[in-house]
DNA sequence: AGAGGTTACGGGCAGCGTAAGGATC
DNA sequence: GATCCTTACGCTGCCCGTAACCTCT
């Protein structure tokens, strides 16, 4: 039989951690039969068997369990090779992104932009979602780092904290103050996020305590339809500063303070620790890096900042 | 480029510890070019030169450094995955051991018997020769454990002391007994180990200072030819007292007792540390269960055990 | 010339994908 | 039948060995 094989215990660690031989098969990007076979050799230089099967999936045996905290091992000394002595030019494979649109539409290009500088050979995929979706995609390991609201506390996610964006009311130009003053704008019609967003729930429920159930509010699940509902009159709406301000200087849309104005947004940047990926890890300080630029070159407070 | 591979550290790990791509193809077993592209294939999945070639050899460059010790922990981990969740069954490979010919005579065979027994799918290879040829062929790798006199001192081997062999004087059945008494005996020829060995030196200074120069000393490298050169008459000898008591109990040879006794023979059984071989390791602990059982199955001080 | 390492090239085998084969719910 | 894993089988591509080559001492 041949011998120990990097590649034989990559694949029991996804088995294990997945669950199964198909779903390992999957997210490996091999046939299932591959799978079955890799495993099969491992078994057979092992000489034991590594999973009880049955046919509602597989089970460890008492050996397979031992096998997994040197496999771990074998993961994290890998890792620590390619963070500590691989070229970075040399780092190939793919890291998959998922972010927020916001985000999108402020720094992921800067974001990518670095990523490739620092590893030309990675292929970057990247992903716009809300925050809940990219959350179940982290966690079902369909992608390797999002930047998405707020950290996530589970034990097996790091997170680095993003600087936040602050948020501003905008109206259309040549909407007419009612009687009130401007915090009367809140009564209309409000524009925001997608429903499931944090942004939305937060905003429906300030609204809902100020003003009763009778304010409406029309989510979008797309930012800059956001700002073009508010341009042309349907609305108001609380958004990005960094991202209202080219429609104010452009004379497309006003600020305005309703004396009462939501948090700002907190991103942070998220991955999995247990596949032990540094480059998600350096990409995630990458991304930081690259969001405290942008805040600092364009404060998005302006009184406050 | 391919991905990270166990093999290629592992021939990398050979040509650092060997100084060079020629030895560590002779002692991997493979062809020089395979050594090269085994390296070759390496650097490129690092993206790093790991050697600078010069004509008179290699000699590792700032990275090659660096992974050494990352290589060296694959090792480690690969030799506990052998010793902890691998099926003895299933190890594989050779086990070079080199033993002296005390112990070839004495219970090499149960040795043997025993790591079959343990690891059915071993192949052993046995060179028997003397001590100092023993400690080189284990510096130079070209065997994996030794069964010597004495302990090597050196940070990289490890020792597993066994029980002693205690000597005894033999001398032919009708060799007339010199006036002075047995001790006379000394005078003529002794018979004993072969040259450049520890028991040859320590006999022939202590003769040397009982008697002088003139004392005649037979080393011989095979020790039933010591036996039988004692038998025919030649002269007397200072042997294992394990292995002339069936010559005593068939009568062929008597023991006798001049007074003096050279310090019994201890062995050790030897192996490196360094490439962290767990199947040495246990081989050298069943080689000390084996000495002790046929120690005390065959105890070797009539008087004084 | 001999010791070191690299390059070129053909063949064998490991490992993959496709397709078919159980087994259990 | 649906889901999961295994077996069978042909093919591709990697890696090895042979042989030729390069470069210093």
């Amino acid at each position: 039989m041949s011998r120990l094989n990097l590649e034989q215990l990559r694949t029991f660690l996804a088995i294990v951690r997945l669950g199964g031989v198909r779903r390992a098969a999957d997210t490996l990007n091999v046939t299932q039969p591959a799978v079955t076979s890799r495993l099969k050799n491992l078994e057979d230089t092992l000489g034991a068997e590594l999973f009880e099967r049955s046919t509602t999936g597989v089970r460890l045996t008492k050996r397979g369990e031992l096998l997994v905290r040197y496999a771990e091992r074998f993961e994290e000394l890998a890792a620590l090779v390619e963070k500590d002595v691989m070229d970075p030019e040399a780092v190939e494979g793919t890291l998959r992104i998922g972010v927020s649109e916001t985000i999108a539409q402020c720094w992921l290009p800067e974001l990518i932009a670095e990523l490739h500088k620092a590893y030309p050979a990675l292929v970057v995929e990247v992903n716009v979602d809300i925050s809940v979706n990219l959350r179940a995609g982290l966690m079902g390991r369909e992608i390797d780092l999002a930047v998405l609201l707020g950290p996530i506390s589970d034990y097996s996610v790091n997170n680095v904290e993003l600087p936040g964006f602050d948020l501003a009311w905008y109206r259309a130009v040549n909407a007419p103050e009612p009687e009130e003053g401007p915090a009367g704008y809140l009564r209309g019609p409000v524009v925001t996020y997608a429903r499931n967003t944090r942004p939305y729930r937060e905003l429906k429920a300030a609204l809902f305590e100020r003003y009763g159930a009778g304010v409406s509010i029309f989510p979008s699940s797309s930012l800059s339809a956001c700002f073009r509902l508010v341009e042309v009159g349907l609305g108001v709406a609380a958004l990005p500063r960094a991202l209202g301000r080219q429609f104010v200087e452009s004379g497309r849309l006003c600020e305005f303070d309703p004396g009462w104005l939501p948090a700002p947004l907190r991103f942070s940047a998220s991955w999995l620790g247990e596949p032990q990926s540094h480059v998600a890890e350096t990409a995630a300080k990458i991304a930081r890096d690259v969001a405290e630029r942008f805040a600092a070159e364009r404060p998005s407070g302006d009184k406050n900042s």
